[in-house]
DNA sequence: ATTTAAGACGAACGTTCGTGCTATATACCG
DNA sequence: CGGTATATAGCACGAACGTTCGTCTTAAAT
């Protein structure tokens, strides 16, 4: 995988001292962006928080829109730290494809981020504004869907996937159950919209899964009153 | 419903002249919000689409939060009006509870605001913000959860869909089909997404309805050749 | 015909934004 | 040790923001 190529590469810096710094603000950047946007992001505020001058910390970016990019970068290094390697530490097939979901939902939940999914945020932000940085976020959100999406072209070569099912349906569904999540989460704080969104892709993953892929996916949990008993 | 008693009140205007002009300017800013974000909607940007002074209609408003409420609020009687209604034209049941998701899906598709979903934008934008307008947002967005979670009740009442499914559940999955459909429509330009959240919405439907409720729903429709059309 | 009140206007306020220019401090190299 | 980059700071700019103010026009009420 090209990512995990990329992961090596990116461990030292640039000319030590300045990319240290550099280094510093962008951490900073990305944490701010995450909650206040993309846009609120602004040079002053940080080089408050930093205790830097504005014309200081400028000096490394040429543009605001330069320092969107550089941060929209950190944070899919951040995000591929995070979501992508631990997923892919987990075999091939429906394990992987389970793990894939669950740990983003775990990645928003834990507060990666302080302001929910970092990627989201900004896409709705930029979707209506054309530009170097509305490209950027939308190759990486696509970089996401693809992987699901070949995470579970794998779980049918495997076997443990029924292959009447479209690969591409399947990867808006968990994505919008993402979304979905991520939207409850943010807007009313509420915490068992993780739970509802692995129900959701637990019981498409049981239900198209192979004897073979069944067998991979976590225990059925016991609901409270009466559960799968459906149908 | 007190949605539709509150129609009925609505029409006519506070002092004729003022009102009148008001409601142009909260018309136009309505547009710019679901395109611009309620943040982006500046007052000297307003002003000058209507080719009117800033001071002369920020005078309509006391603030630029009671411009944002304002607009929040006529953003939701074009809601009420566009979707709302329509649906409710639907008997009560299965046939009402898939027309408030179709309707939903064709008033982003077909441009009723030009940025997509007004509150969805809105609500992504707020959510990290604090304050009445995020507060008013949340209650709107909870109002049409809430009305997808009622036609459903309503639909196993009917004795259209079976009462293992839970209502809270369902209505989390096809809130998540509508954001994902929205979130790729507006970022990647995909109007096929509208027919994924459909195609979606309507197998859980039908797997989940009696066979009365089956025959409310409308025909299958065949897929092209096999399901690996996609890209 | 006179008074009153509302609507719209232009100008200006103070603040914050991104962005340059110029000087100083710090670190590295011969 | 001195010299040369490089990193940061200080300062100022033009523009845009929300907001306030005083004035003029215009239509309704007396």
């Amino acid at each position: 995988m090209d990512v995990i190529a990329e992961t090596k590469a990116a461990g030292e810096g640039r000319k030590a001292r300045g990319g240290r710094t550099r280094q510093t603000i962008l951490e900073a950047a990305v944490d701010i962006a995450s909650a206040e946007g993309l846009e609120g992001l602004t040079i002053g505020r940080l080089a408050t928080q930093l205790s830097m001058s504005k014309s200081g910390l400028f000096a490394h970016f040429g543009s605001k829109e330069d320092l969107q990019l550089a941060t929209i970068e950190t944070a899919r290094t951040v995000f591929i730290r995070e979501v992508i390697l631990p997923a892919f530490e987990a075999e091939r097939g429906v394990p992987r494809l389970w793990k894939l979901c669950d740990v983003w939902l775990s990645y928003v939940q834990g507060g990666v981020f302080s302001g929910g999914c970092f990627f989201a945020a900004a896409a709705s932000e930029f979707d209506s504004r054309p530009g170097p940085v509305r490209d950027r976020i939308a190759g990486i959100m696509k970089e996401w869907l693809v992987t699901v999406r070949r995470a579970i072209v794998e779980s049918q070569e495997a076997g443990q996937l029924n292959t009447d099912v479209d690969p591409t349906q399947l990867a808006f569904e968990f994505n919008s159950f993402e979304l979905g999540a991520n939207w409850a989460f943010k807007l009313y704080g509420d915490k068992q919209a993780f739970a509802r969104a692995r129900e959701s892709i637990l019981e498409r993953l049981r239900r198209h899964s192979t004897r073979s892929g069944a067998s991979l996916l976590p225990p059925i949990k016991q609901k409270r009153g009466r559960t799968c008993a459906n149908r």
